[in-house]
DNA sequence: TTGTAAGCGTTATCAA
DNA sequence: TTGATAACGCTTACAA
């Protein structure tokens, strides 16, 4: 069996209690029997079992994170981003692959409290989970609005509509289209659309969006795009809302011998290091992912050590135009 | 405070006993009681805790997964198949990103220990972690030996390699160039180098392959095709062992004005849904991802239940060529 | 059919 | 500077 506490104070003479000072490094020991319990342990290859502990502290240093799909690049990247800074300090990291499924996010959430976890952190589309109103446990949206207390981050998604709706004009596009998905969700990533109405109303441009549904094929998002393609002939820019999207609309316009960026110019959404390396032709809006993360941890951790007073209910970080060779 | 079992006991009018019997269903209960209980623990809202559950019964349904980066469009995938599977098993993910670093992965090791999971599924391109070798501690590699008592799963690199080789030839090239990562590591993946090079020798042609170093930026990656193209001028045909190093080439040769797939060749490795999404004109053997996940979780599982019998220590999975637009 | 009591491996309190 | 003891929330003998 594996050795635990006792064992290690039997074979170094001592009480277990001082074991447990050893470990933990509180209280006055002597370096001599400091020194006992480290060679006992050495030589039993003792280390502590973190459930007795977590039991006892009530606490687990554990943070769940609820995402549609690690296999999403931004998704992927930015759990990267957010299991590696929760190790650097210290926590670990339960995953949860929701698949924008509201009965598995349900179940996940409660495995989650059951699992005494010390925060979540959440990111996913769909909405009004009443559930994540859960008395004293701390949690994080990322992208996305969790309930009406809850801390959000996202990057700047009406500045980066803009941003790109502007380059395909100051480039002198007339027929701009724009492709996103489901607006009943009120995600912060529809503001990308709002802005992209905005600034083509302000320059007496006619807005035309089109509307994928939340769980698209790639077929189906291929056949709106074709779709576009025959309603508009004309089209002279395309401005996708993420760049899976957008590198759809660039090989059916290769199908079709539309040449980019001269007779169409084609943004995306995201600028996720898999897409900059697959696709550095693409033009998009990069989302400061590790940023995201850098911040959806500081803000957990406040709450989790209930320094509530500085959190911001709407963090919104910078996003960066990558003006590249689709525009 | 959160309920337990004992407030749940007292409002029901009966012992912290009788609710755990309810909870795991065993034993004799009347209707009575049992409605008892369940009212009791609605109002309460009560869900047991798991962290003093699994101290008890000393098992925690955790599995560790211990993988360079869940932004890597391979492991992204991978991870969230294994996720799945286990969830669906009742099991629960502890997520690992090593990034290829041998003291995080010992680290890593270390705390999945602590944090007694039943079981660890790693695959990473380091090598020699004797840590792996785990006294009752149930290890599967994939893609990797860990040890030679450790199960390993992964697919049919060797076939992989003579499948896209021998396309390669059929289609009538004959400079046929490999780049594939470092030979030292002997990982299951230089398998593809070796059938590259048994195919190419069995076909009276002159093998070459380039290396490139472990923790590669995308800039070292560029060169490395550059120089391919600078060093051999006359090659028509490049099998990248990954498909992220084959979008490099498709890239670089549209630079050189090289029409693929006329005057060169090209076919990656891996075949992600990511990669199927954004490339899809890319030709690539590709990995069948969800079944290495189901046969690694399938044996991790088989190995916690000791069921150590009908456990092979080799399982190779058959890859599937997809001959697309670049061959 | 239900209850009492002990124990899972740890840490904190208090006393020595 | 060290040790005995109780407690964290749960489950399982054993008893009733």
């Amino acid at each position: 069996m594996k050795p635990k506490i006792e064992d290690v104070a039997k074979l170094a003479g001592v009480s277990p209690t001082t074991v447990s000072r050893v470990l933990n490094n509180r209280g006055y020991i002597s370096e001599k029997t400091r020194k006992k319990v480290h060679d006992s342990m050495e030589q039993l290859n003792y280390y502590p079992n973190e459930i007795a502990r977590s039991l006892f502290i009530k606490k687990t240093y554990l943070i769940g994170l609820i995402f549609p799909s690690t296999g999403h690049p931004f998704y992927g990247q930015l759990i990267f981003h957010l299991e590696n800074i929760c190790s650097s300090l210290g926590y670990k990291v339960l995953l949860c692959n929701s698949q924008n499924r509201e009965d598995k996010e349900r179940n996940y959430l409660k495995m989650l409290q059951m699992n005494q976890v010390d925060g979540i952190i959440a990111g996913a589309h769909n909405r009004g989970i009443e559930e994540y109103e859960i008395p004293k446990l701390p949690v994080v949206g990322i992208d996305r609005n969790l309930s009406s207390k809850t801390p959000v981050v996202s990057s700047d998604n009406y500045e980066g509509g803009k941003l790109a709706t502007q380059l395909l004009i100051d480039k002198g596009c007339k027929q701009i289209i724009h492709i996103n998905g489901p607006q009943y969700l009120e995600t912060p990533a529809n503001l990308r659309r709002n802005a992209y109405e905005d600034v083509m109303r302000a320059n007496k441009l006619n807005p035309i969006t089109y509307e994928f549904p939340l769980k698209s094929t790639d077929e189906i998002v291929i056949n709106i795009v074709k779709q576009i393609f025959d309603d508009h002939p004309q089209v002279d820019a395309i401005f996708a809302s993420d760049d899976l999207i957008a590198s759809k609309v660039l090989r059916e316009a290769r199908k079709r011998n539309i040449t980019i960026p001269q007779h169409l110019k084609v943004i995306g959404y995201d600028g996720t290091e898999t897409t900059r390396m697959m696709l550095p032709e693409l033009s998009t809006v990069e989302q400061p992912i590790k940023e995201i993360a850098e911040k959806a941890v500081e803000i957990i951790i406040k709450q989790i050590n209930g320094e509530q007073e500085d959190i911001q209910l709407e963090n919104i970080l910078p996003v960066k135009l990558i003006d590249s060779e689709t525009t």
